[in-house]
RNA sequence: GCACCCGUAGCUCAGCUGGAUAGAGCGCUGCCCUCCGAAGGCAGAGGUCUCGCGUUCGAAUCGCGACGGGUGCACCA
């Protein structure tokens, strides 16, 4: 149930009336009349735009169809007043049973309540992470990982049919990097002494790969020559860099649902076949690139290269495809990548990326919409740095110094939870603070203790009651005499779960999970005040010893509260705490 | 030089499809627990929404142009 939606279709179907009666011209655009909430709570509990949007259209003053609409709408049971007000407003007031209404929803759909159909199983692919299989995942990746995951539950929540996937970049020229880097921790392991060159990868975590690689293949590969090992090498590297993935997803709770190789696209015909599709929409052409501008690489030369026509959809650039001796870039096997995600036939493509791959996004939107034919939308969302810091202070993040700081060193130290809802509490293209020392707070300064407070608060006052031998089981608290309830923070409260269903959409149209966290928080503090209040208030008290059916309306309340922090923290991959 | 992102209170940031007197947290000032978790709440002060022009009944929001910050810019992925 989503009471902005009901009232939306009143407005509607009154606005159709009006034409029906002749007050109105038959041929109006009503796409843009919304129902919304006010931005001052003094203006009523909903606001509408109809008289001023249609004023223009209807060629008639705003205040004359506010009016005629405002004299039907009152005439619905739902609706208590409705003023014009300003240009043109129709501010609405309900009446609180409408909002209380909304409690049994709740209690009666759980943490269900508030998804939507507006997804109506269409098929949405969300890659992201995607990191090099060369390391750990380190902070940025962490982000990406946990924004990806959020926005992944958030479409499944708004009713879309979702694909979480992580494409493996295992054919590039890195993973040969990897493969000799993984040798030289081999030779250590025979106890030979290595230096690690420019071009390698030096980190520790590749000493357990060159041991296990030991324990495998003796000393076969001592003294070989690459070609030998290159091959085996890439793999075992690669196979290895994503176990170590893998576990690092699962320590913040990240399940995917598909890891994509883009290897296997080599040798397949993918490729050729791919880019000969778009050879025959003529989009492929022999030519050269324009020499960069800002600062001119040393060793700049124009070359031959085969360019994809990605201009023709906006792009600043054709891009190359084939090398000039003839091998694939970086750019080709990404294209029959996104050409297989296109037939494997999903309705919607998400990709999440690093903000240092912005440069990235058009090509890619020109791939999609050329191998598409415009009929599948890609929507690329770009999370922009973390910058760290310990007690106030900015944490530099250096591989040299040893002081690169992993996905698993960040959970280690704060945990899932609190790691996943800090990386949240921003828009995914502003840069995120993120102190160590402030993320594990204990106080309001900190959202995410903030809204787990709320939830341990209300699971208290719970027991409490539970202790006194009340039940206040849902089954119980959905019979409550809601009658009992009519305060204005209680009623601010009950509106604010009312708001859950509409943030929601709105949240998952504009694939933004952030949205989630800041109602939470604003949830929560709608709690904490009415908590608060009882301390001078006891009448205000929710559980009240001397009357169970009071206290049964005002827990059916905070029970609701809880079920939608719980919702919402779920959707965000935070687990609700009952004590703190 | 070009592209993308950003510019809102002293600081960090929200701000919905363009909507009414632009919000929150921190910090600052003053209040509130014999009693459900004060790990909290209430109130106050604090604004040229970077600037200019335009579109509109109406612009923080849309368009154009400045200015400032970030990111990225040919056979590396």
């Amino acid at each position: 149930m989503n009471l902005f939606a009901d009232i939306k279709t009143l407005v509607l179907d009154s606005l159709q009336t009006l034409q029906a009666a002749g007050s109105l011209p038959s041929d109006l655009d009503f796409s843009n009349v919304t129902v919304e909430p006010p931005r001052d709570a003094m203006h009523g509990d909903m606001a509408t735009n109809a008289a001023m949007v249609l004023a223009k259209q209807a060629r008639m003053k705003p205040r004359d169809i506010a009016q005629a609409l405002a004299e039907l709408l009152v005439a619905d049971a739902r609706i208590t007043a409705v003023d014009v007000a300003g240009p043109g407003f129709l501010n609405l007031r309900l009446d609180p049973a409408q909002w209380l209404a909304i409690l049994p929803e709740v209690l009666r759909a759980g943490t269900d309540f508030g998804r939507s159909p507006m997804g109506s199983g269409k098929s949405v692919n969300v890659e992201f992470v995607s990191a090099n299989p060369t390391g750990p995942l380190h902070v940025g990746h962490t982000r990406g990982a946990v924004f990806g995951d959020a926005l992944a539950s958030l479409l499944d929540f708004a009713g879309y049919a979702v694909t979480r996937e992580y494409v493996i970049n295992d054919g590039g020229s890195q993973i040969d990097t990897l493969a000799r880097s993984v040798y030289l921790r081999y030779l250590e392991a025979h106890g030979q002494e290595v230096s690690f060159p420019e071009g390698v990868y030096p980190g520790d975590y590749l000493i357990p790969v060159g041991k296990a690689l030991k324990d495998k293949v003796g000393d076969k590969y001592i003294d070989q020559p690459e070609d030998v090992w290159m091959d085996d090498l890439r793999n075992f590297g690669t196979d290895a860099m994503m176990a170590l993935i893998r576990a690092d997803l699962a320590l913040l709770g990240v399940k995917m649902d598909r890891f994509f190789s883009e290897k296997s696209l080599y040798g397949t015909g993918k490729i050729e076949a791919c880019l000969q599709a778009l050879n025959d929409k003529g989009l492929i052409y022999e030519g050269y690139t324009d020499p960069p501008k800002g600062k001119m690489p040393d060793d700049w030369k124009p070359r031959k290269q085969t360019l994809f026509k990605s201009t023709e959809f906006g792009d600043d650039q054709d891009r190359p495809v084939q090398k000039s001796d003839g091998s694939w870039t970086y750019f080709a096997p990404d294209i029959a990548y996104h050409h297989d995600k296109v037939l494997r036939g999903y309705d919607e493509l998400i990709n999440v990326f690093g903000a240092d791959h912005g440069g990235y996004v058009k090509r890619l939107k020109a791939i999609v919409a050329a191998l598409s034919g415009n009929t599948v939308p890609l929507d690329i969302k770009l999370t922009q740095l973390v910058r760290l810091f310990k007690n106030g202070q900015p944490f530099k993040m250096s591989k040299r110094a040893g002081t690169f700081v992993t996905l698993k060193d960040v959970i280690d130290l704060v945990g899932p939870d609190v790691t996943r809802f800090v990386m949240l509490t921003r828009k995914n293209d502003a840069p995120l603070d993120f102190d160590f020392d402030k993320v594990l707070d204990q106080s309001k300064d900190n959202p995410v203790f903030y809204v787990q407070y709320a939830y341990a608060r209300i699971s208290s006052v719970m027991r409490k009651a539970i202790e006194a031998g009340v039940d206040v089981s849902d089954a119980v608290l959905l019979d409550a005499d809601l009658a009992n309830l009519g305060h204005d923070a209680e009623l601010a409260l009950a509106k604010k779960l009312g708001e859950w269903p509409r943030m929601l959409e709105l949240a998952a149209k504009h694939h933004e999970p952030h949205r989630i966290a800041f109602y939470l928080f604003d949830l929560a503090s709608e709690y904490h005040s009415l908590h608060n209040l009882g301390k001078t208030s006891p009448d205000q008290r929710f559980w009240q010893a001397d009357n169970v059916a009071a206290s049964h309306a005002k827990i059916a309340l905070i029970r609701s509260v809880a079920v939608v922090l719980s919702a919402g923290l779920g959707i965000l991959g935070v687990t609700p705490m009952d004590k703190m």
